[in-house]
Formats: structure tokens, C-alpha cells, sequence
DNA sequence: ACATTCAATGAACGATCGTTCATTATATGC
DNA sequence: GCATATAATGAACGATCGTTCATTGAATGT
């Protein structure tokens, strides 16, 4: 019975090297030099192996942008499920982890926009090149649209539609300015703009700093 | 001398039509699969012209990407001639123009993401693959800078930054937007949810729609 | 009209591409 | 311990890659 799982457990094992070895070869050299010879160099492996594990070069591909993908929701997860439960800090916990380290770092930018740009012409590519999906953008609305109808706005659906599609763009373009800048960038400027925008949409629950804990305390001081 | 130019004038077109070629083929079929023989096919021009012309198939995509970058350059600057002189005129001009179809179209944006995926590994593309240089931001932080004197806020130049880094942002994140989702992508309410963040940090001076010409006359209303 | 100049052509090159498959190595089941 | 199953190998294939260059054709200058 172990010796079964040895094999499964070899097998799996190939396959992520592979996985692995696409990833950095794509933030290290991009998409048009992601060749079989690269791949199977770095991963150590012979050059059947990709045919063997994936039954072709694109398949493996399609394979790396889906962990890739993963990883990513994995890490805001992780990181959402320390946040507190009040929707500001839900929403910094959002905007936090976006541009936490974790999850944005040259080698994740590098390989998410090599992959991007291959997208536009791979379906299957594109899949998962997106960050942005109906469970995150749900999340971000519901917290918005409980802070847009606590602050009695006038049409707090639409308050928060445009907060959260806002937020997400802001996430979105910080992402381009660290990819095309990765060494001025600068991780404390970036949360500052954030939130020195959500502050303005909703004072008493955000400040340059991030959320507010206890917006109804502040009220009736 | 008419002949002479004949002569010069055929070389020029046959330079533009493998540079066109080279940018139709980018969004067509991506960064990976523009090979010279895709290229040539396209111009409907011989395999050895890239070379007389261009010495090598990595300087005609620089030289692709450079006119890329100097076309959105110029359509920016074209509308931005026809918009009114009042700093918030100016940002309202910028960000329409940023989000019209002349700038901000399939093509464009295909070729924009497909150079960009090997912007981090050639130098010579990443030059051309920043839509924000420092011309721009000035204009654009200039125009903030402005306002937010005349707003009195606390910390102006922190404010203008701020607001000059975000906005900036906030585009490259729309443009993303248009990228991954093209036929649901709005562009009305791309632009709302921009001017709503600005009639928020700045309420004088910006509504949903867009510039407030007169915020002074509202003031002494 | 003719010689000169140079833009344009496309066959051919070696290198590398993604893929195939006969062979080898190793784990599994009896 | 041996037969079986399957993971792993890497040489070889045809296709395509970017590049070279001898040749052609048309514009130019006298």
C-alpha cells in the first residue's frame, strides 16, 4: 500500500517540478522563449515528460496558469481568513493582501503578465488569467454595500458597485505600476492612495491607514 | 528629384507596412506566434526585407513598439487640445481620451498586453511599454496640484500625488478590465466610477459626468 | 538610351521547435 | 524472486524558426 502511493506520490511529484519549472521560466525568460528544452532543463527532467504527464506543451501550460491562478486565491484566502469581521477590515484585508509580498512579488507579476499576454489568443489561458472573480468581487460588494447603506448615501447600490469596480481597477493598475516598476515601487504609497480614495468615499470607515474599527464609536463622540 | 523621393518614399512605406504588420499580427495571434514568415505574409512582402530593413526580427518589434507608444502619445495629445484650459477640464480630457475607442480598442489593447508580456525580459520593448511618462504625469499632476490648493486641503502636494498616482492606476486598471472582458467592458461606466471617486476627494471641481466648469460660481452660490 | 544604384526577392542554411516512440529503469503484485 | 505494470528516458522526426546572400528589377543620374 505504500509502495502504491511511492508511485502516485513520484508521478505528482513530476508533474509539479514541471509546473514549477514553466513558472519560472516563464518570470525568468517569458512566454516566447518557454520552450519544451527550457522546461525540461530547469525541472531536471527528460524530455518525454511533458508529453507523458500533460500530452502536450500547451496542455502544460494551461496547467501552470491554472495553479498559478490558484495560488493566488489561495494566499488572499489564507490571508483574508486573519482579517477581522467588520467590513472595512474585511476590505483592508482585501487590499492588504493584494499587495502584500505574498502575493505580489516580481516572480507572480512577471508570470501573471506573461500569461496575460498570451490570454487574448489561448481560451484556455485566459481562464485563468484573470484575478478578479465572482466569489472576490461578492465579497468586496457585500462589504461595500453594508458600509454604503451605514453611511445613508443616496443609492448604495450603486455607491457600491462603483466602489467595489474602483477598487478592484485600483488593485489592477498598482499591479502594472509594480510590474513595469518592480524596484521604485512602493508597497506603503500604494495602501496610502487606496485608502486615502476609500476615505474619501466613506470617512468614517477608512483613513490613510486602512479601516476604521469602530466607525460608531467615533460618530457618537 | 521626384524620383529620388519615389525611391525613398517606397522605402518608407515598406518599413510601415512590416511595422503595421508586425502590430496587427501582435493582436491577432499574440507575441509567441508573430514569427517572420506571419510577418511578412501579412505585408504581403518578401522573407529578407525585415533584415534590409530592420537588420533583425527583435528591432522591428522595438521599432513597433516605439510607434505604438508614439501613436497613444499623439491621439492623446490631440484630445487634449480640443479640452477647455481649467485644470479639471484637462483631467477630464485625459481620462476620456484614455478610455475612447480611439485609444482604448481591441487592437490597441492587445498589442499593449502582448508586448508587455516580454517587456520584463527585453529591455529594448519595456521602453515602449509604459503609458505613463513623465510628461504626462506632470500635465496631470499640475492640473491636481491646482485644485487641491485651491480646495485647501491639508498637505496639497501630498493630495495631488496621491490623487495624480491613483488616477493613473485607475486607468491602467480599466484598461486591464478592457482587456480580460472586452465585449462587457462599459465605458460610461468606467468613466463614472472615476469621476465619482474624484467629485469625492475633490466635490467642487468634479460630479459623476465628469469636470465642473465654474466650481467657483457654485461656491458663491 | 544606357550605366548605375539600391530596394526587393526567395531559395537555402543551421538551429531549434514540439512531438513521437522504442527502449530502459523501477515500483508493484503474486 | 519473478512477472507485470508503468514511470522515465532520450534519440530521432518533420516543421518551423531567424538569418544570409546571390540574384532580380525598377528607379535614378548622365
Amino acid at each position: 500500500m505504500t509502495a502504491k502511493l511511492k508511485r502516485q506520490e513520484n508521478r505528482k511529484r513530476s508533474r509539479l517540478l514541471l509546473i514549477e519549472a514553466t513558472l519560472d521560466s516563464l518570470a525568468e525568460v517569458g512566454f516566447a522563449r518557454t520552450s519544451v528544452s527550457e522546461i525540461v532543463e530547469r525541472a531536471k527532467l527528460s524530455r518525454g515528460m511533458i508529453h507523458l504527464h500533460f500530452s502536450s506543451k500547451d496542455k502544460l501550460l494551461e496547467e501552470a496558469a491554472r495553479h498559478a491562478s490558484a495560488s493566488y486565491f489561495d494566499d488572499l484566502e489564507q490571508l483574508l481568513d486573519k482579517s477581522g469581521n467588520s467590513p472595512q477590515e474585511k476590505l483592508e484585508a482585501v487590499i492588504k493582501s493584494d499587495l502584500s509580498d505574498n502575493v505580489l512579488n516580481k516572480r507572480s507579476v512577471r508570470i501573471w503578465f506573461a500569461l496575460r499576454g498570451e490570454a487574448s489568443v489561448s481560451q484556455a489561458i485566459a481562464r485563468y488569467s484573470d484575478t478578479r472573480d465572482k466569489k472576490l468581487y461578492d465579497l468586496i460588494f457585500d462589504a461595500f454595500l453594508d458600509i454604503a447603506i451605514a453611511s445613508k448615501v443616496n443609492e448604495p447600490g450603486a455607491v457600491a458597485r462603483d466602489a467595489t469596480h474602483g477598487s478592484l481597477a485600483l488593485l489592477e493598475g498598482m499591479w502594472t505600476d509594480f510590474f513595469l516598476h518592480p524596484d521604485s515601487f512602493n508597497r506603503g504609497s500604494a495602501l496610502r492612495i487606496i485608502f486615502r480614495i476609500l476615505s474619501n468615499m466613506f470617512p468614517r470607515y477608512f483613513n490613510l491607514e486602512g479601516a476604521v474599527k469602530s466607525p460608531l464609536n467615533d460618530m457618537v463622540a
